[in-house]
DNA sequence: ATTTGACAGTTCTATTTTAGAACTGTAGGT
DNA sequence: ACCTACAGTTCTAAAATAGAACTGTCAAAT
C-alpha cells in the first residue's frame, strides 16, 4: 500500500492518515495551532529541514487544511493559516495531547495546561456521544457498515483480553 | 530531530507522535479496534510487509500500547491485545475517523458507521471541556505553559486569517 | 510417510524518503 | 559594498520502506 493508495480506501482512517499521518506533518499542524505561520517560524521550531517543510506545506495546502496569503509584496512573502478544514483538526490534536498528557509525561508533569476560555478553567479533553452526551470508551461503540462501505465485515470495538479463540480474522483486501 | 528525540522533547504531542505518528502504526492500531488479534490478520487487512509489521508490533508492545499473549502452545503463538494505555487512545482515532468522515468521504458516504451502545444510536464523536461540558473549539482555548514546561511562550490558539502581522514567531529550540 | 497448508516470523535487495548542508534570489539596513 | 532576513530549491548521504523469498513448527490431508 502506497501513499495514494491510503487516500482512495473506504477508510476514513485511513484516507485521514494519507492526510496527515506522518511525524512532519503533525507537527507542522501542531505550530500552526500554536499560532506559527511563517515558514522561518515552521523551521526553527521544529528543526524540520527545508526542503521536507517546503513539501509538506504545499502538500497541506493544495488538501486545504492550510490557506497560504500574501502579506508583503517585494519579495513576495506569504503565510500559512488554518482553513476551517484545517481548524476542524483541532479534536486529533487535542486527542493526541491528551493521550501524551496522560502516559507520556515525566516527573515534572504536563508541559502545557490548556485553559477554557468560557469557563476559565484549565480542562482535559474529553470525548462524547453527540446523541446522549456521554464519553466514549471504545467497549461501548459498535462499528457496522455506512453508505461508503465496500464489503466491510461488521465487527464491535474490543474487549478485554479473551482466551483462544479460532475466531479467523482475515477479510479486507490486502 | 529524530525519531528518539521526539519521544523526550517537553511536549505531549511530539512524545505521542514519536510513538503512534506514523502511517503503519495508526493502520495497525485501528485493526485492534476492529479486533484483530494475530499476525496473519494484520497482515492480510492491511497489505503491510511483514518485516514492517513484525516491528511496529514489537514497538507498540515495548510501549505498552499492545500486550502479547500466548493463546497456544507449540508452536507457540501469541495475539496482540490493547493494554488500558492502547484502549486509551481511542479517542485518537475516533477524532481522526470523525474528521475524515467530514472532509474526506466521497458521494457514496461514510464507510463506517458507530453505534453507541448506550443509547442505541449513530453518533459522531465531540469533544467538549471536562469542567464545563461546552464543545471544544481551537479559539477557544488559551494555551499555557505547565509544570513539564521547558521556556515554552505563552500563546492562545489561532484565530481566523488576520492581516499582515510584523509578529516573530521564533521561540522553541530548533 | 510424505506433502500441504496455517501461522509467525526473519532475511535479503531495490526503491523511496528523509537528513543535512549548501546554494539562489529579493530586498532592507549600515 | 556587505550583511542579514526571508522563503525557498538543489544537491548527496543516510535511513526507512517495499517486495519477495526463506525458516521453522505443527496439524491435517493424501
Amino acid at each position: 500500500m502506497k501513499w495514494k493508495e491510503l487516500e482512495e480506501e473506504p477508510c476514513s482512517m485511513a484516507r485521514t492518515i494519507g492526510v496527515i499521518g506522518d511525524r512532519w506533518t503533525l507537527l507542522i499542524l501542531r505550530e500552526c495551532f500554536l499560532r506559527t505561520r511563517r515558514f522561518e517560524g515552521f523551521q526553527s521550531a521544529l528543526g524540520i529541514t527545508r526542503h521536507l517543510l517546503a513539501e509538506r506545506l504545499k502538500k497541506l495546502v493544495r488538501q486545504g487544511i492550510l490557506r497560504r496569503i500574501p502579506y508583503q509584496e517585494s519579495p513576495k512573502r506569504h503565510e500559512y493559516i488554518l482553513t476551517q478544514k484545517g481548524l476542524d483538526l483541532y479534536p486529533i490534536m487535542m486527542a493526541i495531547v491528551h493521550w501524551g498528557d496522560t502516559h507520556m509525561v515525566d516527573e515534572r508533569g504536563r508541559p502545557l495546561l490548556h485553559q477554557h476560555r468560557k469557563c476559565g478553567k484549565d480542562f482535559d479533553p474529553v470525548m462524547v456521544c453527540s446523541e446522549c452526551g456521554e464519553p466514549l470508551s471504545a467497549k461501548e461503540v459498535h462499528t457496522h457498515p455506512g453508505p461508503g462501505a465496500r464489503s466491510l465485515p461488521e465487527k464491535s470495538a474490543p474487549a478485554a483480553a479473551s482466551e483462544t479463540r479460532k475466531t479467523k480474522t482475515r477479510s479486507r483486501a490486502a
